[in-house]
DNA sequence: TTGAAAGCGCTAACAG
DNA sequence: CTGTTAGCGCTTTCAA
């Protein structure tokens, strides 16, 4: 098998013209004549001939290929924000190459270093850690790049696209405590990174500052079976929170797994606000509160930066922050106040209403 | 930005030795003193060099990349299809190229043109329809292909990778006819693909042999939302079945959709067996029964076939076909029979068992 | 072992 | 508009 491919030369010879007219035809860089077109097109068909892009690559140093990096390939999180960004890729005729680092900060280096061989025109990562990857630091003056989601935004080196992280723990902080909830669990992913901790932060100083209590953070990873496993022997030697705020779509299925698991009632037992927004979540019985990123517009917003750099922009590393904002549906219920327990209806807000940022006042914003 | 990129030239000098020396250290094909060694890597390093893939590829004919196809990026099969290849292809140090037809034939074909382009060693493609795409029933006798999942056995002008998705409706038609369900409802995405006819078929015929009765397939298409309202709108306008097959991993969550919204109780209104096995299913109160595909082994065999033609092998066309089966959880009840509706209790079976494939006298069957 | 040299298939001047 | 030609950065003989 495996007859070799045709090669320009022997289009060109077929269709008795120069390569560089059938050069011409494949790039449409330069005019060709309607008649030879046409016979080049018909050479080229007959030979199921396509242009070979390492040599082309190799010949004009330019690439038409971005390297996509992300965390996990079976976290809808990222593989949703992959699909935003191959159709974009498409419309402007780039060809994605995808890695995934597994968490692991070793590997991380290993796919980028391995992605820089190809010479992208770009590369858009999210990083597994908030510590930006030695390659990427390395190269970032080199290379067109966009950090996405696990980012420290200060102190990035290059373009950032993120949520604002605190702001969501805010909001979702804010509505548990106005349903009457005290009781608050945080199901992070993991503390190390950056993300997250702002989310919890962002929870509890507002849970704080409105009821005085401390939520209690526990972190159940990033694989959804084993997070439920952690937070199933949580319960087991903690009394039953009124609320959980789960801090990715990870966290939101181990807590709701283990919460099934032991048979607890949403919301009648345990408010629960997820994170993200995926079909699987309205598809029960009592749909899912969740705090929504917008990532249509993260992937959008990565895309334009890249396209940006790619088109010779040097400028200042440039960060975009956008806003979360909560979905109400079912899974929140208004405790009775101040005595709480009895109350056994829902949240009294319509199922689909969403609550948008409001936490505009707050300082140290980057914009 | 962008200076340009060290190059082995670069290398050699700096390190005081020839190109092709550098070029050995990189590869590993001939071996270098040891003294030598160290100083190209020290050169390199400082350099921050990188092999060229595309000049590498050029000279080399060799690609070390495979083209990845698939029909929707969105949809969670896919993409931890796409998981599990991008681990082994790691393992084996290849590179993925991804790139989604979006479930529509034309596009189907100029992505993988473009695929080819890449000179890659081999394609693992789900096509969109059952129709081989031309592109690659021109090329395959040139590049090693893999088709997986939406095709015809039979007629497979390549290795392909299917489950048997007669048996897989033959499984969940019995469970359900052996429960009590006489009136039940396929909920397939488009009777245009033939897997999907073939579970409709496998499903329809057990339940006839063995009720006598016909169930009624309907068409979701493969986007969950708009699926959910197709299914919503015919439950308005036809009697409430007592069970409910969903074909796809899509459809589930189109039929889990409509029926949550029209508050109906699973499974004491209605049963539902669901399709693909993952985390939401199991984390809801009521955790779903349904049929599993072993996406571990339909990636591995992807692979391990691919890997076989890539070192040459030409023999036919090699069709794998697996077993699925079924994870019997909470979300079908036995009917009180027969004079059916009293029951109130679910399945009997533990949740969590597994009926595994039974069907292994059927004729027909392809190895 | 190491080095010199010949291209891989294509693009981009440049000349016609 | 079309053709000629000089490489892009690397791998791979072939000699030394």
């Amino acid at each position: 098998m495996t007859r070799k491919r045709a090669t320009l030369t022997e289009v060109a010879k077929r269709a008795g013209v120069s390569i560089a007219t059938v050069s011409n035809v494949f790039s449409g860089r330069k005019p060709v004549n309607d008649e030879l077109k046409k016979r080049v097109e018909k050479a080229a068909k007959e030979l199921s001939f396509q242009i070979d892009r390492a040599a082309s690559q190799l010949k004009s140093g330019k690439a038409r290929v971005v390297g996509v990096l992300v965390p996990d390939l079976d976290d809808t999180f990222f593989t949703s924000l992959i699909s935003r960004i191959e159709v974009m890729a498409l419309k402007d005729s780039y060809d994605v190459i995808v890695a995934s680092s597994r968490d692991d900060k070793q590997l991380e280096e290993s796919r980028l270093q391995t992605l820089l061989g190809w010479r992208p025109s770009g590369i858009i990562a999210v990083p597994c850690s908030d510590i930006v990857p030695a390659v990427l630091a390395r190269e970032v003056a080199h290379i067109p790049t966009v950090l996405v989601d696990r980012v420290i935004t200060q102190s990035a080196v290059a373009d950032t696209v993120t949520i604002d992280n605190f702001e969501a723990g805010e909001i979702a902080g804010r509505y548990l405590v106005e349903m009457g909830h005290k009781d608050i669990v945080l199901a992070a992913s993991s503390l190390d990174i950056a993300p997250i901790r702002e989310r919890v932060r962002g929870a509890v100083s507002i849970i704080h500052k409105m009821s005085g209590r401390e939520p209690t953070a526990i972190e159940l990873g990033s694989n959804a079976e084993r997070g439920a496993e952690i937070f199933a022997h949580w319960l087991e030697r903690h009394p039953l929170p009124s609320a959980v705020f789960a801090l990715t779509n990870v966290t939101t299925l181990a807590a709701l797994t283990a919460l099934a698991r032991q048979r607890v009632d949403i919301p009648e037992q345990v408010s629960i606000i997820g994170f993200d927004d995926y079909t699987w979540m309205s598809a029960r019985k009592t749909a899912l509160t969740a705090i929504r990123q917008p990532v249509d517009e993260i992937a959008r917003l990565a895309w334009e930066r890249l396209q940006i750099r790619i088109g010779g922009d040097v400028s200042e590393p440039h960060p975009s922050i956008l806003n979360t904002s909560l979905k109400v549906r079912e899974s929140t219920r208004r405790l009775a106040d101040p005595s709480r327990g009895e109350g056994l209806k829902p949240a009294e807000e319509q199922p689909g209403e969403t609550i948008d940022n409001a936490a505009k006042e707050r300082p140290n914003r980057i914009h």
